[in-house]
DNA sequence: CAATAATCGAGACGGTACGTCGCGTCTTGGT
DNA sequence: ACCAAGACGCGACGTACCGTCTCGATTATTG
């Protein structure tokens, strides 16, 4: 896990070093004024005064209000785990639950989707979010796809590049279907919501409304 | 079709009346702005230059860039059609295409993605994109579904909560892909995408895997 | 005697007209700041703020600190006068006593002080305090010397080149000196001493001498 | 003549002695700093690099931004000398042409008028002006008023008051026309303007009218 | 056919936040 | 004890937009 700070810091150069304490104070501040303030009204200013920093020290490690809450967000994912809980659809069910607690935490939620909305014309911002945020979760999908491969849920893979193309494609599916559940319906994906959506991407449409229907 | 002019205009009142053109100038001139700025750069005063109207005809009709967002972004999305193509698979396989193809439209992008933002703390705006753009779009999974149970594809649901409770489900796993794949993972959603995607949502991961794998 | 304020306005124009209250707001309030703070620690946001003006108003008017301070600082100077004292002397010693009395004041001090030392770098701010302080006084020796002529105490000058020159060196030798006396010498100049530079500036040294040391 | 630096330097306290080549190489980067920037665009900072000095070196001899520029400008003023020219009349025109020459070097123009303008805030600045330049140069007159006593073109003075009245008198009319004409006026002081204003200071106006005039 | 009233353009207004710059202090490691 | 380097807290800068307001000049309906 390589650090996000911006700007490396070789420890033998001359000078003062940057403060340590500082970094981690803006990131907490940046947090904490997202859930206040949301995004729009966030204000750097207002961030510096929480962290108890000045201005010129958070624009010396950060370029601007998208990279600061980039890494302040990114932080907020890196708590997902993949805990075994014996099936394939339990695990599924259980990494679903986990991504919608954090979606539903306010700093998650409007940072994230601000982000992603301003990286559709910044692509150095989207190489950043994809960096600190998305392929770091990728992970999850590999575990639990390794792991019902192991229990024989999933048949084994051979292609190399036919893998990465599901890989991706159901992290696409699993993380857009509960941020859309979440932020564009605006309705909590609990544990029947989850326990559906499970059904449907284990089992198909077909196949979920047979037996839930039935 | 409603207007989605905020402010109603009573045609019988006295004084000179709002002119029509203005709207449909300032609509496009909004979207011109989000092409060529983006969200976070587009301003209510330019828009207004381009549209050849002064701020003040502006705020007479919208609160504010959210709500004038909304408005421009949803005539997009208008456009969706289903056009029957035989089979399940090949109308979400084409329903998908088109969404992509929106999305793929920069003020789309942009645009869509930061009102969503904005309204993970503003209840009107999530009411107000709601009623513009996203139960809007719903009819299209209520006729594939009803055309699909027409063909024997599906089969008839009788249960009217459960029915309402697998259209949203369905809404959000298809357009959440379909958004996820395009702003965050940053890939285009093109035909080999949508194949794959409609594999897995009418077959489920397990029966996907088997053909496409073997 | 013109307006001093920067940009024409024309009455027709479209739009809101500029505020007059704000120019004689601002201009008192910058003269307030000059007796409270000095120069250097003026800062436009405070004379903003005490003007109870936006800051943008402000920038509006004046493009800057300098040109601002030599408009409130210029109509300190428009106060002075020369009454008819019965002679030269009389008049001489009367007008150095105003000049050194607006000088004493804290706002002239550092204010007219400081924005000459700006303008031996900028051009177009000398040519501002030529216009609106130096040459606005000049008529002081002017009308002084045409009452002097009058009462046979100067000769009649014909050569209106030669008339210029002595114009102006008279006020460099009256200005400089009192300026020199009570800036850059830091001592009050008092009756006593507006009457021995008089006596100085009317028989030169030596005859000056004579008198008074004998 | 005593050193300007202002922290006293024991030689023979412990520890690594301040190096000698910084102080000049500081005022010299601060007069260089003057010709290109003028005085309010002058950083410390800026004077510390052209030093080729870091920016504490410098804190650690001067208070600031004020003391450092009078220090530097006063060096320019002790080159002023008053060569024997055989009558009062060309000593006078002598020394206000050196006078006029330094003052119209940039470094000197607006070093010294802005340190003056601040001091008019600044008690200990306007101290530090009057030991480091003003009082420094009155020897000038001095020297110039004995020599002409000892010609017979002035009077002997017994009273010493009286004299030392006279001579600031002289002082602020001499250094107060040359700075007026020269950065207020911002007319060159040159050999005819010096001729004129020598003739006005020794004769009068009423002397000095009628030969040049007839 | 006036009178009335809401619209239109233009642009000034009081605010708020921006991102930068310079200040003067401090904390490093090196001489 | 000094030095170069550079991070730090602080405060002002001048700019950009915000959303509101005040203008004079148009249009409509209504008396």
């Amino acid at each position: 896990m390589q650090s996000r700070t911006p700007f490396s810091c070789r420890s033998g150069r001359p000078g003062r070093p940057r403060s340590a304490a500082a970094d981690a104070a803006i990131l907490a501040a940046t947090r904490a004024a997202l859930v206040e303030l949301g995004w729009s009204k966030l204000t750097l200013g207002d961030v510096a005064t929480r962290a108890g920093v000045a201005k010129t020290t958070l624009y010396r490690r950060w370029a601007g209000k998208n990279e600061l809450v980039v890494d302040a967000v990114a932080e907020l994912f890196d708590e997902l785990e993949l805990p075994d809980r014996g099936s394939l659809a339990a695990d599924i069910e259980g990494v679903v639950l986990q991504f919608a607690a954090i979606l539903a935490r306010p700093e998650a939620k409007s940072g994230l989707m601000a982000v992603v909305a301003e990286s559709t014309r910044d692509d150095a911002l989207r190489e950043r979010i994809r960096d600190s945020i998305v392929d770091r979760q990728k992970r999850l999908v590999l575990e639990g796809r390794a792991r019902a491969q192991a229990r024989g849920e999933l048949p084994q893979e051979s292609d190399a590049a036919e893998t990465a193309r599901t890989i991706d494609l159901i992290f696409d599916v699993v993380a857009g279907a509960v941020v859309h559940r979440t932020l564009v319906s605006g309705r909590s994906a609990d544990e029947d919501w989850a326990s559906g959506f499970t059904q449907v991407l284990l089992q198909g449409l077909a196949g979920a409304a047979g037996p839930a229907g039935g």
